[in-house]
DNA sequence: TTTTGCTTGGGACATATGTCCTTTTGCTCC
DNA sequence: GGAGCAAAAGGACATATGTCCCAAGCAAAA
């Protein structure tokens, strides 16, 4: 992690994301800017953290690790998203470990600053309320959908999620993984059983697999498999 | 849902509960009791909300109805939870469905006053966003519970969780359920495949079990099998 | 080029869990 | 006490998913 003293970033940064002038100038006063490179770890289980982080540019991967050693993939984290908000404000131990895939960029408040500055200012108050909600929100619907489901549905609906890009394309980017091991981990099965469905998926028309890439070619059959238990 | 004009009980449920003085006045001022029966719904899928609620008394119940009929049981919530944070607050739809177990005491905010003053004050915000974080750090912990570990596993740290009754009696209320089938919901679960479980159980001589009651007899090889896992 | 190693692709088998049905048990109401 | 009922207990079978292996393809390193 390095500290980047650069007050023009710093503002450019805010502007592209239209946080300037959204929380009051004292909770502005105490931003600051950091880099962490390519996997870097922001947190991991048992740290103490003392930064609240914003990420606001790269994306970070988060995980569970447990004590049988197994881990499961939570999701990706892109632009505008909240590091260290249940730990700093809630009080709570760190649970997960959140790491930079490439190089990130984050806007972090101290500890201190976060209870003498930004923890009396309503619109940043607000601002992680509306965070936290969207978190928690995301979260217990996949964690129903994962429960519910078999991995045929999931997978489904992961692949309709990633595909139509219309809408809502944050949303989808958090869910995004690249190899197929990820994938299998962000829904939490074996990559052999994953394999097995995209197998089914392949004999069935819904997907073409060609060396390691998938191409979706009917969605609407896709659509139907998952139901209406899209990822959201 | 009945609203209940008694300033003086809402000045002792506040106090009972450590309320009183927390939050600015004027948010204490636009803050109303209301009275839900037993089984009475607190909100349903696609409902819109017109309150916060904070459950003062009573129980209630959270479980979510998803698109191929199937229900999971997230959890019960004991006084001093919040209701409707994420819809009011994060401006979503409701997901889950809220039901009073028995009879219930909330205090109740109303959408205009949360904008207009309770938005505004930041003790109460900050009152929200760490009632938040635990929620989310629950559900998490639960979530990746479900995906990683068997029933078996579950339903051993499920019954260290109840049994356990030192420290953190709140938390465990959370997770009390009276009928094995709400159980096996709670896990996620089948009731038969519950009930394999418990008489393997049995069979190891960790629970008795009498005419529909479980007793725990070997706490510490629940623990055991538990190996770390604990709902928390 | 060979080597090494990661990723993919898949066979064989074991285990976890779900679905469907039947039987039993304890209770309440007549 | 018997009828009726809901919850509990469990048998039989099907399915979903995990574990362990092995083999092939591809790319970076030697």
């Amino acid at each position: 992690m390095r500290t980047i003293r650069d007050p023009a970033l710093l503002r450019s940064v805010m502007d592209e994301h239209r946080l300037s002038g959204r929380f009051g100038e004292k909770t502005e006063a105490v931003m600051e800017l950091y880099r962490f490179d390519k996997g870097e770890m922001i947190c991991r289980a048992e740290d103490s953290l003392d930064h609240l982080f914003i990420l606001v540019k790269g994306k970070v991967k988060i995980y569970r690790v447990l004590p049988n050693g197994k881990s499961i993939l939570l999701r990706f984290n892109n632009p505008l998203s909240l590091i260290g908000d249940m730990e700093m404000l809630g009080d709570l131990k760190v649970h997960n470990t959140v790491e930079s895939v490439g190089e990130s960029l984050f806007i972090g408040i101290k500890r201190q600053a976060l209870a003498d500055t930004a923890g009396e200012d309503p619109a940043f108050l607000r601002f992680i309320i509306k965070h936290l909600a969207r978190k928690l929100n995301t979260n217990s619907s996949v964690a129903s959908l994962n429960i519910l489901y078999p991995v045929e549905t999931r997978f489904a609906s992961y692949l309709v999620a990633i595909t139509a890009d219309e809408h809502d394309r944050e949303r989808i980017e958090e869910l995004k993984a690249s190899k197929l091991t990820e994938i299998a981990e962000l829904l939490g099965t074996s990559y052999r059983h994953l394999n097995r469905v995209i197998a089914q998926f392949v004999a069935q028309g819904l997907i073409e697999r060609t060396r390691g890439a998938l191409y979706v070619k009917d969605i609407a059959g896709l659509q139907r498999l998952a139901s209406g238990t899209l990822y959201s």
